[in-house]
DNA sequence: CGAAAATACTTGAGGAGGTCAAGTAAACAA
DNA sequence: TTGTTTACTTGACCTCCTCAAGTATTTTCG
């Protein structure tokens, strides 16, 4: 144990601890998604749409089967938060965009994740900066092998 | 823009950066869980097992109704990787318990999270305590208001 | 004590998310 | 042109999840 630093977790620790923080967020999320009457699959698709994504693109974003993500979009669709659109170079794609209230919808979401918002707002400038840092340096090798 | 320190990042940008890494984790997670024929919810509960849990007390420990874990130990306890014991001191209480497959299961799962693992060994032993001391204050806070 | 309320669990109905297998339509390659 | 690959949908089937209802037990309190 040295005295300047502060004690050094074990990974176990650590791993839980990132795991914990991870539920959190996620439950966060989903409260809030809630609160439209959206799931959290729904409002995770929604939060991929900045413009039009094909089904077999948001099949891979959300790392899942092809025919899984047409029932999410068809849910969404009924909803009119999200349109099907032909794409116009290749007949076999349709692209999902999201509608201004669906646009709309994942704004608020995003906005009213309490938990976290609170959270980070106690974290002043530079340890938001180093934390960010430090994650920024694990992202890489988590998403790789996963 | 300050010299000495890193870029100070917006609230999205960790909040964004918060959620790839906690997907990432999860991903990581229900990948080992698959390859031991197990649902990521299945592992979860799996991973709560220490001493013996009531029914009840895994319902609160996953945020979700009583009747759903009814359903996720029947298929664990079909696979004799858990048992439902009587409490003695309550009859209505069932404790539910690992047994010592289920106890090498999970640990090898835990074991298993090679993106997670790999990611974690990046970090120096100052830089893990850093990130620990950051994420144990934000932690706190976001188990609260959720 | 004994009746009423609370608690622990299960069951059943029904929705959402997920996979796999099979089918259609369009694009592409030889 | 014929065969292969690609994008999407459908249908069967599973798990997860909730709600409403029912049973057994414990607790509370008049």
């Amino acid at each position: 144990m040295s005295a300047t630093t502060p004690q050094a977790p074990t990974k176990l620790q650590l791993l839980e601890l990132l795991a914990a923080i991870g539920t959190a967020q996620w439950r966060d999320f989903a409260a809030a998604a809630a609160r439209y009457g959206l799931t959290s699959t729904q409002a995770r698709v929604l939060a991929q749409l900045d413009g039009p994504v094909p089904m077999r693109g948001l099949a891979t974003l959300l790392v899942c089967d092809a025919s899984n993500v047409t029932g999410i979009v068809d849910r969404l669709e009924g909803r009119a938060l999200v349109r099907r659109e032909p794409d116009p170079a290749d007949r076999r794609v349709k692209n999902v965009v999201a509608t201004d209230e669906g646009r709309e919808i994942i704004r608020r979401v995003r906005e009213e994740m309490q938990a976290t918002h609170g959270a980070l707002d106690t974290l002043d400038e530079a340890e938001s900066a180093t934390l960010y840092a430090l994650l920024e340096r694990l992202r890489r090798p988590m998403e790789k092998d996963a």
